[in-house]
DNA sequence: TAGGTATTTAGAAAAAAATCTAAATACCTA
DNA sequence: TAGGTATTTAGATTTTTTTCTAAATACCTA
């Protein structure tokens, strides 16, 4: 996974804001942008942090392309958190 | 708390492995700056962003400065990211 | 007090991140 | 096919982050 790329995608405002809208659901880079007060080329490279992080999938269809949370890659950077509270061993990066 | 700063935080490796390394409990300033190959002025600027992010407790004693890791902060996190994976409502920042 | 160790602060330089405008792609529909 | 909408890429600029050296603080001990 990556835990840099993971993190770093994680502490910019813009991109936590992304992520909470895509609790609601699939959400094309059209729609995403109208919520912020950006260009969509700044929107098209924020939207490529977390896919490159895996926090959001894609999906093409017709002329749009939709994103969604990817439960799974927030599942490991809660693990990781979870070893630095309790674990014992096991330091990965 | 504020997730900007710490997830800012969380976003460099040197300051993972820090956290990483006081796992094990306290360490001083020094101690922790052996375990990498920058100057004590650069750990010195890493730990002050994890105590500004409250990622950190430090305490002074005789000339040496202690740092452990605050596990609150980390809880915090892990529930924001369990909200993000399950909640419905209650978005923050 | 003088000198030593531990740590932080200041200031500069280099590297990385965020943003914009303009242009390029891609695909759809009349 | 021509024109339109959606999104990304390129390139430039500004801002933020990381790192260093040198100097400053703080406190301890002989």
């Amino acid at each position: 996974m990556g835990f840099a790329e993971t993190f770093k995608a994680l502490s910019d405002v813009e991109r936590r804001e992304i992520l909470i809208l895509l609790k609601r659901g699939r959400m094309s880079a059209g729609e995403i942008g109208s919520h912020f007060n950006k260009t969509g080329a700044t929107m098209s490279y924020h939207l490529n942090i977390l896919k490159k992080a895996e926090l959001v999938l894609e999906h093409k269809e017709k002329n749009f392309v939709y994103y969604e949370l990817n439960i799974s890659v927030v599942e490991e950077v809660m693990l990781w958190l979870s070893d630095l509270k309790g674990g014992m061993g096991n330091e990965k990066e």
